[in-house]
DNA sequence: ATGATACATAGAAAAATGTCAATATGTTTT
DNA sequence: AAAACATATTGACATTTTTCTATGTATCAT
């Protein structure tokens, strides 16, 4: 399989529950430090934590430490070229698989 | 949770995986029946029939029958809402959860 | 009708995921 | 140094997902 499907099913895995998209959603606009995510959901801390290791290992958030707390953002470029990878999936493409079978 | 949040997350874990994550990239430029997907993997044809109905359920894939074949094809308008939506979410918003944590 | 072809369903086993309570780590405050 | 705070890690358990083999169903060809 190639790379490239690889990559980018790992990150729609990691926004594809519910409330992890919504954390996506939460730092379109901007830093949060976990507590403040926290908040909004009914989880308990260590599962917040867990969720912002997945969003992190796939690429999608960076995180920081300021003091005792934590800081997560959104990888704005990582999160555009997957935007951009996916938009090429949906399109229809001159050299698809699909046309190779049609010919038989 | 956020119906909408419920629902996109429920396409993205449908392509969350590299093969149907390609398999809607060969589908994106036009129908293909079952066998002409399979062809292209090394799994079994029960284990491609899953995967179908994942796609169809999530509602980015839709099946016809034509004899003996199933054809599939992407439910384009329907990935075309989800597209948009995905791209809302990665928006910096004006009424972002995160600008009223920021006021405290 | 029979057999062949294409796909679906059922059942099972292994792996991955989601979630928690308990505890550890790193940082600040006192 | 001790306590308090914010977050991470560990270990456990239940649930979901992945994938297979075996079998069922629908359609076509003979």
């Amino acid at each position: 399989m190639e790379q490239i499907y690889i990559n980018t099913a790992k990150m729609l895995k990691a926004m594809s529950d519910p409330k992890r998209l919504r954390i996506v959603d939460m730092l379109s606009c901007g830093e949060l430090c976990a507590c403040e995510i926290l908040e909004e959901f009914h989880i308990t801390q260590p599962t917040l934590s867990h969720d912002m290791r997945v969003l992190v290992e796939a690429g999608i958030v960076m995180d920081r430490r300021e003091g005792k707390n934590i800081y997560y953002k959104l990888d704005k470029e990582t999160l555009d070229r997957m935007y951009q990878t996916l938009g090429k999936v949906f399109e229809d493409k001159p050299d698809c698989i699909c046309h190779k079978c049609r010919k038989n």
